[in-house]
DNA sequence: ACCTGAACACCGTTCAAGT
DNA sequence: ACCTGAACACCGTTCAAGT
């Protein structure tokens, strides 16, 4: 498990650090992975390594860069396998899905990765020009390939946000006066949470889709 | 200015309260506006209310609490006017448009916001009756129409979020060999970020709408 | 009922001191 | 170079005590 630490380079007495980014970012899912993003903090993220809480900050800057970190390993998890078999309408789609559905249990890297220069994350920057490949083999190119990615991203996030509220988000307790046909309306959804968000986000999706087919399509 | 807590209920001594969750909410406000919301805490909050920081709790019962009733007033801001004049399509545009507008300089409450139950904000709902009726006398009725809105908000948080980021965002650092398409494509956007992200979402709004158009107009 | 002051159980981060 | 231990400057929240 120590292996890679214990390879000490150069001669002399091996340095052999117990840490690394490798493995505090492996501790850092751990954690965030078994028990959620609030019991991720520095001093838990030091128990879980044995170490003191300051030599965290050997080998990362912040806390907010653990968050980065992490990010860069949950975006591997999107499935972007489609963009080899499918037209690149579809493929968007399939994308959008795998995303928001990983999205959904990490809503907390949400504001660190949309703000985030590509340059700290490679697995992303890999994900990012995959997508940009199948929709310039489909004709777009320039500005609109980048934008359509922001776009349908910007998409995701919000619905992953959406996903993860709670079942009685639209009952309007006392001030069901104030919107009588929004909550009528609200009624007929599914009493699910998670299947009504499903339903909204796979109609903005693919109204969105097909808008872009419409446009982008000669 | 303490007219309202002034009119103690009653005979006897009037109880002259200073706080009220009016006030707090104000000077909430006053404070995220003027200095943002990392300088919003509970013990900033208590000075400029000159109180002290327990009294709060007296009035809401979390900063969670205090974030709702923002939330609320904030949304008074966004502009629901078209869905009197314009067609139902046009109106969806204009309102995402101020919407996000708003929520660019709000997004610490996106995740507030997005999984708030309606029934705290009063505001909100008002905005949500507007435009489902809207969308009622388009012909566009039930879940449909509550998902539409639900989509669209989606679609603007998430592109809030996208506006606040850094000029640099898309600069790849070292990894420039890892995504060449995609550096290309992106070099091609505007050099100014805000409006780089303005036409991103743009583009995804239009082909979101009219992709709603289609799917809704016989 | 409503406010104060002290206290609690945390945070992330820094830094001199060790090896 | 890398880790420890103590310390710092905060957080949000609680609660007995006052009026």
């Amino acid at each position: 498990m120590t292996q890679q630490a214990r390879s000490g380079r150069g001669r002399g007495r091996p340095s052999s650090p117990i840490l690394s980014r490798e493995r505090v970012s492996q501790a850092a899912i751990r954690i965030v992975t078994d028990q959620g993003y609030r019991h991720l903090t520095m001093a838990s993220l030091a128990r879980e390594l044995g170490v003191a809480a300051s030599a965290l900050y050997n080998h990362v800057s912040s806390k907010r860069d653990v968050l980065v970190l992490i990010q860069d390993r949950i975006n591997e998890q999107i499935d972007c396998s489609s963009f080899g078999t499918e037209p690149w309408d579809q493929a968007l789609r399939d994308w959008a899905r795998s995303y928001r559905q990983c999205f959904m249990e990490h809503t907390a890297l949400i504001p660190v990765m949309a703000v985030l220069p590509v340059a700290d994350s490679p697995q992303t920057l890999r994900m990012y020009e995959r997508v940009t490949r199948a929709l310039h083999d489909a004709g777009i190119v320039g500005a609109d390939a980048v934008d359509i990615i922001v776009g349908i991203e910007a998409l995701v996030f919000g619905a992953a946000y959406d996903a993860t509220a709670p079942t009685d988000i639209f009952d309007p307790g006392s001030l069901e006066d104030l919107a009588p046909t929004f909550i009528r309306f609200a009624a007929q959804r599914s009493p699910d949470p998670r299947a009504a968000a499903d339903r909204a986000f796979e109609l903005a999706l693919d109204a969105l889709i097909s808008g872009l087919r419409q446009k982008f399509t000669d």
